[in-house]
DNA sequence: CAGTGAGCGAGCTTCCGCTTGACTT
C-alpha cells in the first residue's frame, strides 16, 4: 500500500478514484507547521531563523498521517504544484519524519491520465521553492507584527497592519481622497436627429457632432451653453450631406474561464454575492464534486473539458458555434502560480436545473457553466457602420450596428440590439429633423465595489486565491471600511491608520512591494 | 479608618496563505 497526501480532502477522494486500491489518498488540510501565533517566532539575531510549530487544529492531522505511514511502503507527497504546496510537503516531512521512500509528485489537473503520469514520475522537494515560502511568510510575519503593536500603541488597542490588507485600505482611502477633490467639468454635446431625403417618412437616425474644421472636437471641448449655442447658430442654414460610409466587421471574443477573483467579481456583479458568499457556495459545489477547485488563478482547461464541450455546443446550438479547434488563454495576473485548471464543471453534460442544494447554487452553477461553454464558442461577428456627415464647416458621425453571427453571445454577456441606420450613400442629402445641445459633467472616479478592488490587487500581484475574500472581510472587521450600498469606502480611523503607515513605513505599504519582493 | 489614586506588572490584541469543520449567533 501507498499513501498520497494532498491538501484538499476533496481533492483526495476524486484521486483515490483514479489510483485504485493500491493507493490510499489522505488530506493534510493546508499547512501543518506554521510559526506561533503568540509570540514573533522569527530569530532576529541569527538570520531570521523561524520557529515553527504545529497548530492544534494540525495535531490530530499529524497523529493520522503518522499512523497511516506506518502501513504504508511509501509515501507520496502530492501537494499543489506551486510555492505554497512545495512548503506543505516540506513541513510534512519535518512533522511526520516518515522512515518510509519519499516521493514528491505534482500535477495541474484532477484527471485520470494527469495523476497516473504523476504517479510515474515522482522528484525530490525543490528547496528553493520552499525557502521562497519562507522568506515570504518570515516577512509577512515581521511586517505584520510589527507594525500592529505600533498602531496599538499609538492608536487604539487590537488594530492591525500587514502587507495585503494596509495596501488595500490604502487604496480605498486614496480613491476616496480623489474623490473628494475631485472638480465635476462641464461640457456639452450636440446631437442631430438627421433623416434621408426623398421620402422623408421613416429612417430617421441620431448624429452626434465630431468635428470643426476636419479637426476632431475634444469631449470637453464645448464648455458652456452659449458655445453650445454658437454651434447651433452656426449650423442654422447648414446642408447635412453624407461624406464618408465605412463598413467594418469586428469580431468580439468570449471571457476566459472562471479564476477566484473573476469569479468573485461578476458573481458581484451578476447576482450580488459578496466574496465570501460566492466562495462558500463555492466551496459547496467542489464539494460535491460538481466544480473543479474554486482557489486558482489558472486559465488552463484540461483537453477532456474542451473536449466535452466542444460536444455540447454541437449538440445544443449546433456545429458553427462550435471551434474547429480548442481555445486556449493566457493569465496576465502578475505572479500566477497556475497550480489547478480554472474553475469549471466537472461533468459539463450537468446544467444547473440538476443541481439541488439551493436557488443561490444554482445560480453561481449557472454562471460557471455558461463561462465555461461560451469560452469554447466561436466568437461573434458584429458589422459597425461608420457614417460621417458633413454640415458646413462640421462633422457629425453615427455608428449603427448589426450582428451577422452571434457566436458565444447566445450564451454569454447577452445580445445587444442592433443600431440601424437607413440605407445611406456618400454624396446623400439629409434633412435635418431636429438639433439638440445637452449638458454633461464630468464624473469622479468610483469607489471600488469589492469586485473591483480584488481586480486591482490581483493586477498588482498582491495576495493569493485564496485570501481575496478573507481580505476584504477583515478591513471590514478592523473597523477601517464600510460598505455602503455595495461601494467601500473609508472611515475615519482607517484614514488616520492609513496616514501613519504612509508616514512612518512608506516602503511597507507601497503599492510595489509585493512585486519587489516576488522579484528578489 | 475608609476612600482615593499613583505606580507597577501581567496578559491580551496582530501577519499571510493553505485547508475545513467545529463552534457560536
Amino acid at each position: 500500500m501507498n499513501l498520497v497526501i494532498v491538501e484538499s480532502p476533496a481533492k483526495g477522494k476524486t484521486i483515490e478514484k483514479y489510483l485504485g486500491k493500491d493507493y490510499k489518498v489522505l488530506a493534510s488540510f493546508g499547512h501543518v507547521r506554521d510559526l506561533p501565533t503568540k509570540t514573533l517566532g522569527v530569530d532576529t539575531k541569527n538570520n531570521f531563523k523561524p520557529e515553527y510549530v504545529i497548530p492544534i487544529k494540525a495535531r490530530k492531522t499529524i497523529a493520522t498521517l503518522k499512523k497511516e505511514i506506518a502501513n504504508a511502503d511509501a509515501l507520496f507527497l502530492a501537494t499543489d504544484y506551486d510555492r505554497e504546496g512545495e512548503a506543505i510537503a516540506f513541513h510534512l516531512i519535518e512533522a511526520i519524519k516518515p522512515k518510509k521512500p519519499i516521493k514528491r509528485i505534482t500535477f495541474h489537473e484532477i484527471t485520470e491520465p494527469a495523476i497516473k503520469e504523476a504517479i510515474k514520475c515522482p522528484r525530490d522537494i525543490d528547496m528553493n521553492l520552499v525557502d521562497a515560502q519562507q522568506a515570504r511568510r518570515v516577512l509577512d510575519r515581521l511586517v505584520g507584527y510589527k507594525l500592529s503593536p505600533f498602531l496599538w500603541k499609538k492608536v487604539a488597542q487590537g488594530l492591525s497592519a500587514g502587507r495585503v490588507q494596509s495596501v488595500a485600505v490604502r487604496l480605498i482611502v486614496e480613491r476616496e481622497r480623489e474623490i473628494q477633490k475631485f472638480k465635476p467639468e462641464e461640457y456639452w454635446s450636440i446631437e442631430a436627429l438627421l433623416s434621408k431625403d426623398n421620402p422623408p417618412a421613416g429612417g430617421q437616425f441620431k448624429a452626434i457632432l465630431t468635428e470643426k474644421d476636419g479637426k476632431k472636437i475634444d469631449k470637453l471641448a464645448i464648455k458652456s451653453d452659449k458655445d453650445a449655442q454658437k454651434v447651433l447658430d452656426d449650423l442654422k442654414n447648414a446642408d447635412y450631406i453624407v461624406s464618408e460610409i465605412k463598413i467594418e466587421t469586428k469580431k468580439k471574443y468570449p471571457s476566459p474561464p472562471f479564476t477566484t477573483s473573476t469569479l468573485q467579481m461578476e458573481a458581484g456583479t451578476k447576482l450580488g454575492f459578496t466574496s465570501k458568499q460566492t466562495m462558500k457556495l463555492a466551496q459547496d459545489l467542489y464539494e460535491d464534486g460538481l466544480i473543479t477547485y474554486m482557489r486558482t488563478d489558472s486559465l488552463n482547461i484540461s483537453p477532456m473539458a474542451m473536449k466535452a464541450a466542444r460536444n455540447v455546443i454541437s449538440e445544443k446550438y449546433g456545429s458553427r458555434y462550435a471551434l474547429p479547434s480548442p481555445r486556449f488563454y493566457k493569465t496576465k495576473a502578475k505572479g500566477a502560480q497556475e497550480a489547478h485548471e480554472a474553475i469549471r464543471p466537472t461533468d459539463l453534460a450537468v446544467v444547473s436545473d440538476q443541481i439541488r442544494i439551493s436557488d443561490k447554487h444554482t445560480k453561481l452553477y449557472d454562471l460557471i457553466w455558461k463561462r465555461m461553454i461560451a469560452s469554447q464558442m466561436k466568437e461573434a461577428e458584429i458589422d459597425e457602420t461608420i457614417v460621417k456627415i458633413a454640415a458646413s464647416n462640421y462633422g457629425f458621425a453615427s455608428t449603427g450596428q448589426k450582428i451577422q453571427f452571434d457566436g458565444f453571445l447566445k450564451l454569454y454577456n447577452g445580445l445587444k440590439k442592433d443600431i440601424e441606420l437607413p440605407n445611406l450613400a456618400k454624396g446623400n442629402k439629409l434633412s435635418l429633423e431636429k438639433l439638440d445641445k445637452f449638458q454633461h459633467f464630468t464624473e469622479p472616479p468610483a469607489r471600488f465595489t469589492e469586485g473591483a478592488l480584488i481586480k486591482e490587487l490581483e493586477k498588482r500581484g498582491i495576495g493569493r486565491p485564496s485570501t481575496y475574500a478573507p481580505t476584504i472581510s477583515v478591513v471590514q472587521d478592523r473597523g477601517y471600511v464600510e460598505k455602503a450600498q455595495g461601494k467601500l469606502l473609508p472611515k475615519d480611523i482607517g484614514m488616520a491608520v492609513n496616514d501613519l503607515l504612509v508616514e512612518h513605513f512608506p516602503n511597507i505599504v507601497d503599492y510595489d512591494f509585493t512585486a519587489r519582493l516576488e522579484e528578489e
